[in-house]
DNA sequence: ACAGCTGTTTCAAATAGTTGCGTGAACCTT
DNA sequence: AAGGTTCACGCAACTATTTGAAACAGCTGT
């Protein structure tokens, strides 16, 4: 819980403006251990709050908006949607996707640090490199193959 | 003319059915230099022969098709649709993609080989590395929010 | 050239996400 | 606490892409 205002003071010092419905996504996504899709992070506001409920319009536009503050990530793993999680300083990283199996493999955020260290120094470019998915072949559907 | 020839033989080999539908969108790949949406293809088949039409169903499905036998690449420019492009051997590349201003900037494959090289080592995971874009705040951006 | 098996095309309908616009609410000022 | 400005919300319409099902067409063997 001491998160979440954090997160809030932490906006309302940018300026932003906090409506219920973004303190509503925020708590959500402050809840859940997992990435969420927009429509999950829907449903799991009428389930803790029954008769309450957010346009989805509005959760996209929330999304997005804390996607821009860098406060959470939008991640593609694959299927055809998108999955959201809150950018914690702890339990970053980001996903190998099997293009065959949709295996999703988690690895460490270090990673691609070297890749963001070089464009920064080479192009100048500030990387967003959280929560990122690269797709690929795992090793259970290569060996498939031969 | 003559690596259309060598990409339909390729296909052929693996057993896979061409059609001319699938000509068309090779056809239409090859003779471009930039990546192409899905609707650019439709445009620019009719623009070549003016009574014919592909559905554009099909049009997803024979990309999608080309990009799991690793013909085509898919990518994300960070607009609303998706842009496609021959992986050829020479003219890969990767795009940083400004998050401001959406300016493209390309960078050389070699970028990532290392990273390929790692997950390929640790994971046995076999990455499709091409043509992928990286989201992020470009110098120029950069210098303006200073 | 023909027949048949199998995979592909088309059409229409579904899904994820976006956008324009009018109303309403957050936050600043007083 | 009231007033006004600016921006977010809700609604409905729209775009990009996917999917199911039925008709159709490559390719192989004859």
């Amino acid at each position: 819980m001491e998160e979440f205002t954090d997160l809030v003071e932490q906006l309302r010092r940018r300026g932003e403006r906090l409506t219920p419905q973004r303190r509503l996504v925020l708590e959500i996504l402050q809840n859940s251990e997992q990435h969420l899709s927009a429509e999950a992070i829907a449903r799991a506001i009428v389930l803790r709050y029954p008769n309450l409920q957010i346009d989805q319009a509005t959760i996209y536009r929330i999304l997005k908006w804390l996607h821009q503050h860098d406060l959470v990530s939008e991640t593609s793993l694959g299927g055809n949607h998108m999955v959201y999680s809150l950018l914690s300083a702890h339990h970053n990283h980001h996903h190998l996707v099997c293009d065959q199996c949709h295996t999703v493999i988690e690895v460490e955020p270090e990673l691609l640090a070297p890749v963001a260290a070089a464009l920064q120094e080479r192009y100048g470019f500030q990387a967003r490199l959280a929560h990122i998915s690269l797709f690929g072949t795992c090793a259970a559907c290569r060996l498939q193959e031969a």
